[in-house]
DNA sequence: CTTATCACG
DNA sequence: ACGTACGTGATAAGA
């Protein structure tokens, strides 16, 4: 019969090791702002030694009560300790909750410690039948090792164990493990406030130890000792002495009411634990736990039932149908270009797989999908109409997308596939992509069975999830958000990302050529200066350069060494000619790299680029733009502008048409504010930065804003609409902050609706945890209530930005599904390319543009109506650079 | 895989 | 007193 083995884990060290695991603990939090690091480090650490020493039986025990009967014969024991954090405390039940859902007990004792509790079962129980193992991060315990108990202490957080047994104490210290109790004595122990003997440490205590062997010992031979300053202190601290060594004596006849019969480990208890981890939002756990036999979601799989087309030729029209889920998968993310490895679709009970694109050769399969009436439920539905597009089926009929919908209803889902998505809808039978196809190099399709499950398990998952997320939509009031803003927009975009812009390859090349040249002689000059070559992208190397070699002034450093950034080396100047020279290759290096080789890299064999907007991923509700980035292509400074001469229409016959909103952001703002002075300079048609300039310096008319001082009426509103604070201001003006706290003052004083909402919103969020947009878009603000200063008041600059930005990007999309759909009304040609945030740009016939440009305008300025009007600017030109 | 830098709204 | 503007993505270095 295999030897009992009990762990006893000393819960309240190992928690508070646990909660210092990590430096920032602000990131392990949930949407409700509960701290959770605590937690998780203790449930990893727990995790991880019940995996390494698989113990029969386990106690975890706490301390109980203020004062233990330590206390009793010294007040001050434990005294002087720093207050626990708050952050550590409000964990403190949640890690008990865990410790039940791990499927173990715990105990504490009033007026007892952790350790008696520990030493007094420890030594009851160990024997030659039964093994004690204790853990604890405290080395106090040490004392209680003997052949049948081992002592294993954390080192570095929580990470590490170090075994304490008798053969180890002898080695380390040359001690028996009950004299750990008399090193204590008289070397005393800060942390606890156990005084010792005065200016005796852990050397001298040694020392005397091996000498003498116990305190009592000690003080029996105390006149052996020559004397000395030390034999002085000895003997006036002996009270204390002894004092000391009951104090670190673990008590090992405490009156405990455990049975350790009643301590056996049967692992974990799932019904407590997923609710548990659910509520900690410890995703990665949840999804780690083998969730078989735990309800409906997670009955134990049986096969899955499908059906396997071989060939095309064998779908038939009574494969399909209304109100079915479709899905495609490849495994490269760039759906314009990636090889299709599986399609299928299906409802519940009836799940069609074929492996590669064969289905999509099928004429029945495109009717399907291009039937309107033949509602299909999706995930990520822009990637499918674009995919399908390239085997020239034009998808319609998209009832719901999963994907779009978990991202209105949190933003802040970073689920990376399906699985992961359905997941956290209480979903849990579907493996991640990961598991199936592997990640990184070892990336690869598994035979042809298990990807087909995968597929009909895709199935069974999106089947589940469309009625889950239309209730949680419902409950959130996003359900017009979603089918009439996000649902739309994904076709829209599909269309402008299928269409591309056609780009210039030639005009690149050319300015390739010239910017090589430049950087070659700027390098030349900078190594001259230098005295010496080094790699000028290395903000490393170049630091040493400046700083060291040339002994220019530090005005900056970042976490790993000296900063080189813009603002540093503006300041530098003047003291180096190098500086502008570096400053030069910045820019051609930037311009080079990331846009003219950058470019020419991804333009397709149509001679199209072919960006993807990102839907589901910022936290405002703006889209992004990747491979590439088609939404900062430079245009602030002349030399990177010339980019935008790449960027011409399809035909030469064309032109490039952009419009763009002008100050939307500050309108929103004036709506939600209800602001009267701002929205009387919009309603005016006032440049409402100058208006702002005459409200706040006391201007009297527009005429005697000074171009300075209108540019810093300007910074004061960006300001305002990021949430203001008198540094940053003071830092985009180079004023001091006195100075830019004055005119904050100054601005609220004259908008007080302004100040206003800014003292609404945050309030509310605090209040409900969350900020929305006018149409409902939804961000979690979790750090809202944080204690943390800088935390808590980046979380109310959110709060006050999110709205205004966030009703702005709805503003753009609102106007987009509204243009698709008159440019296909009115049957033009012109085309829309691309959104950059407040713009938009298009491409027409030269013929077409005036229709285009009223078309537009009036698009865009009556998407939606405010109580401040909107207003858009255009222009026409051969290239994006030329529609300025 | 993280850090610093810099491009955009 | 605390130390920052809001939202993104790409590139090159250098662990």
């Amino acid at each position: 019969m295999p030897k009992n083995k009990l762990l006893l884990i000393d819960g309240n060290s190992i928690a508070f090791r646990a909660f210092y695991a990590v430096q920032n603990y602000e990131s392990f939090k949930t949407k409700t702002g509960l701290h959770t690091n605590a937690v998780l480090f203790f449930n990893n650490m727990l995790e991880s030694i019940l995996e390494k020493e698989t113990p029969t039986h386990v106690l975890i025990a706490f301390d109980a009560g203020k004062t233990t009967f330590r206390h009793a014969f010294f007040e001050d024991y434990k005294a002087g300790r720093s207050k626990t954090p708050g952050e550590f405390k409000e964990q403190m039940p949640y890690i008990r909750e865990l410790i039940e859902a791990q499927g173990i007990e715990h105990y504490e004792l009033m007026d007892y410690e952790a350790d008696d509790i520990i030493g007094t079962l420890a030594k009851q129980v160990a024997s030659d039948e039964f093994e004690v193992v204790v853990i604890s991060g405290d080395k106090d315990l040490t004392q209680l090792a003997e052949e049948n108990i081992r002592v294993e202490v954390t080192s570095r957080g929580v990470s590490e164990l170090v075994t304490y047994t008798p053969e180890f104490i002898k080695e380390k210290y040359g001690l028996e493990p009950l004299q750990i109790i008399d090193m204590k004595g008289l070397a005393g122990d800060n942390s606890d406030n156990i005084p010792g003997v005065t200016r005796v440490g852990e050397k001298t205590a040694l020392k005397l130890l091996h000498e003498y062997g116990t305190v009592e010992g000690l003080y029996e031979h105390i006149d052996d000792l020559k004397a000395s300053k030390m034999k002085e202190n000895l003997i006036n601290d002996k009270e204390q002495a002894l004092m000391s060594k009951r104090l670190a004596t673990i008590d090992i006849k405490a009156p405990i009411d455990v049975n350790v019969e009643n301590l056996t480990y049967e692992g974990k208890n799932l019904e407590k634990l997923i609710p548990f981890y659910r509520q900690m939002e410890f995703k990665q756990l949840l999804s780690k736990l083998d969730t078989s036999g735990l309800g409906e979601n997670s009955e134990p799989m049986e096969e899955v039932k499908y059906q396997f087309i071989e060939k095309y030729e064998d779908i038939s029209e009574e494969m399909f149908g209304p109100n079915m889920s479709f899905y495609v998968e490849t495994l490269d993310k760039n759906y314009h270009t990636a090889e299709v490895e599986a399609v299928a679709w299906g409802s519940k009970d009836t799940i069609y797989v074929a492996l590669k694109d064969e289905a999509l050769h099928s004429e029945k399969m495109k009717k399907w999908l291009e039937d309107t009436n033949q509602t299909k439920n999706v995930y990520d539905a822009k990637a499918n109409y674009v995919l399908l597009r390239r085997y020239d089926i034009e998808l319609s009929g998209i009832a719901f997308d999963s994907l779009l919908g978990a991202y209105l209803i949190d933003t802040n889902d970073k689920s990376e596939d399906l699985a992961a998505l359905a997941f956290n809808h209480e979903y849990f039978l579907l493996e991640s992509d990961e598991a199936i196809y592997g990640k990184g190099a070892k990336m690869a399709i598994p035979e042809d069975q298990i990807i087909s499950e995968h597929l009909a398990r895709k199935i069974i998952a999106l089947e589940y999830l469309k009625p889950v997320l239309m209730e949680k939509l419902e409950d959130k009031e996003q359900t017009d958000l979603f089918f009439e803003m996000e649902l739309p927009l994904s076709k829209v975009l599909g269309k402008m990302e299928s269409t591309g812009i056609t780009v210039n390859a030639q005009r690149l090349q050319e300015m390739k050529q010239e910017f090589a040249i430049r950087l070659k002689e700027i390098e030349e000059r900078i190594y001259e200066q230098a005295g010496e070559e080094f790699n000028i992208n290395s903000p490393k190397q170049l630091g040493v350069i400046l700083f060291e070699k040339m002994e220019l002034p530090v005005i900056k450093k970042t976490k790993t060494g000296y900063s080189t950034a813009v603002d540093v080396l503006e300041q530098l100047k003047d003291q180096a000619p190098i500086v502008s020279d570096i400053l030069d290759y910045r820019q051609v290096a930037k311009i080079q790299s990331t846009y003219v080789e950058g470019l020419l890299k991804v333009i397709q064999s149509d001679g199209k680029i072919h960006t993807r907007y990102v839907q589901t991923l910022t936290q405002t509700g703006r889209l992004s733009s990747v491979d590439p980035n088609l939404q900062n292509i430079p245009v602030r400074l002349e030399e990177g502008r010339k980019i935008r001469q790449a960027f011409v229409p399809r035909s030469a016959d064309w032109q490039i048409f952009s419009s763009d909103y002008s100050q939307i952001e500050l309108r929103v703002l004036a709506d939600i504010a209800k602001d009267e002075h701002m929205r009387d300079a919009f309603l005016e048609g006032q440049d409402i930065h100058t208006s702002t300039a005459m409200r706040v310096f006391g201007v009297e008319t527009p005429e005697e804003v000074t171009g300075n001082i209108r540019r810093q009426a300007k910074a004061v509103n960006f300001g305002i609409v990021y949430g203001i604070s008198d540094y940053g201001l003071s830092q985009n003006l180079g004023i001091s902050r006195a100075e830019a706290q004055r005119f904050i003052d100054t601005y609220f004083e004259k908008y007080p609706d302004i100040k206003t909402y800014m003292e609404e919103i945050v309030r509310d969020a605090k209040d409900k945890g969350y900020v929305e947009t006018l149409w409902h878009r939804r961000r979690y603000l979790p750090d809202i209530n944080a204690r943390n200063f800088n935390i808590r008041s980046f979380a109310e600059r959110t709060a006050i930005n999110t709205p205004i930005q966030g009703s702005a990007a709805d503003i753009l999309k609102i106007a987009m599904i509204e243009m698709a759909k008159r440019l296909k009304e009115e049957k033009m040609e012109a085309t829309m390319l691309l959104q950059v945030h407040d713009e938009l740009v298009f491409e027409a016939p030269k013929s077409e543009i005036p229709k285009l440009e009223a078309l537009v305008k009036d698009v865009m300025e009556n998407a939606v109506a405010l109580s401040v009007p909107l207003k858009v600017d255009s222009s026409t030109g051969e290239t994006w650079y030329d529609a300025k």
